[in-house]
DNA sequence: TTTGACGTTTTGAGTGGTCAAAAGTTAGAT
DNA sequence: ATCTAACTTTTGACCACTCAAAACGTCAAA
């Protein structure tokens, strides 16, 4: 019930649930070597972090096994990612700042802010549904996200709307961004080659070709395509 | 040199230069007891706060004595002012909050900010000049910030702006708030009665008279008058 | 089924902050 | 000139976090 948890316990917590709930294929636990990793640490620090959650019921811990988020520990990270997603829409509309560099600035005060202004910040932005990466923003006191399936889930005929995660190196981006690929963008799927091979899409009117190892790293919001809707109406 | 203060340091310098520079009888020193009132903290704690504060040559400590801010410690004092200041502004300005509420939450995250959002901020609410209190946000990487006189300070004939301390009481507020007495209104002095005798002004139009306690507890941003406007013109 | 290699946890130490209470200093009252 | 009250500093303890390195478990290869 205590909401008194810190930056790094916040952090973990994001951690845990980015490699539990997030990853691709799915994994049953994190480990602490994994975690320590994602969040820079070292592994004893990752260790006792976790043991910390565990005293506080936020996560269950079998030593030398992995770690798993609770019904609450879930819940907190999932406040916490709402926090970092509206203050990371803070920077981009209010102060101005791209997509990509929201991220690395939210994670150093986002921490501190109090429940009250993020709630105030969350109206003042016309309660914003996704971040500037194009993830959506959970609503407030919910234990899950909408997950986002990669690109190259979809099939021919399928269309939705681009995300990219905010860990995405630059390089990458540069060369997402030739290609129009930008969070908010609409793609259409042309064709999916088999054996892993190509999507062929259209963007912005222009036909482009992706591989599989960067589909698979582009998440999108999918559009309801006609028939399923009218399968949905029945 | 080194821009690493911590929260608690940060506190610290704000609490000197108040009790230094802004205190009403202009006294020489601070007193470590006085520092621990003020930041609600035991004796002993605030005293190794001043020793880390002396080792990083911010403050002079004369032990028993008192402490003074050195030439870096001023500014470093002032920079947290005018971080607080501009915080305030954005509670107030997009969040709308109360100025008497801004206060009490910019604290809370203020410390975490980058200086580069603290910047941009300051652009996106368009270069205030003052917080919501109505007291001059400092310019950047200057050691100063222009004080403001006690109301009661003005003579007849003077006209000012009124500016309310952070700290004051809510029941003074109110009272204050019935005669119209906000920040950002704009007073004129019409009598001064004698031996500390209560002070007659003209608010919104309407006449007030206010005592000679409160009115040392009201600060103002003084309008240069005709006579001495030509004084300063020669 | 023993042996490593690898990953995990524990231990010991350090930093920065805090408090309660003991020890020390100052300065005014007698 | 001494005593005493009030204040200041020091001490010792504790909490939260971190790291480096030692101790420990696990699992798969030989």
């Amino acid at each position: 019930m205590e909401n008194n948890l810190s930056k790094s316990d916040r952090e973990m917590l994001k951690a845990v649930y980015r490699l539990t709930k997030g990853a691709r294929p799915p994994l049953p636990a994190a480990h602490t070597g994994e975690l320590a990793d994602a969040l820079g640490v070292t592994p004893g620090t990752a260790t006792t972090a976790v043991k910390r959650l565990a005293e506080r019921a936020l996560v269950e811990h079998q030593p030398y096994k992995g770690v798993e988020l609770t019904a609450d520990g879930r819940q907190a990270a999932v406040g916490a990612i709402r926090r970092h997603r509206i203050v990371e829409r803070f920077l981009a509309d209010m102060l101005g700042y791209a997509w990509n560099e929201a991220d690395r600035l939210a994670g150093s005060f986002e921490h501190e802010l109090p429940q009250e202004v993020e709630d105030r910040l969350f109206v003042a932005l016309d309660r914003p549904t996704t971040c500037p990466h194009g993830f959506p923003i959970p609503e407030r006191d919910t234990a899950d996200i909408p997950e986002l399936p990669p690109l190259y889930a979809l099939e021919p005929g399928d269309a939705a709307v681009v995300a990219l995660p905010g860990s995405t190196d630059p390089e990458i981006v540069k060369f997402l961004d030739t290609l129009g690929l930008r969070p908010g963008v609409r793609v259409e799927v042309r064709e999916k080659h088999p054996f892993d091979g190509p999507l062929v899409l259209t963007v912005d009117g222009k036909e482009r070709t992706v591989g599989e190892k960067v589909a698979n790293n582009i998440y999108v919001k999918k559009e309801i395509d006609d028939k399923k809707r009218k399968e949905q109406a029945v």
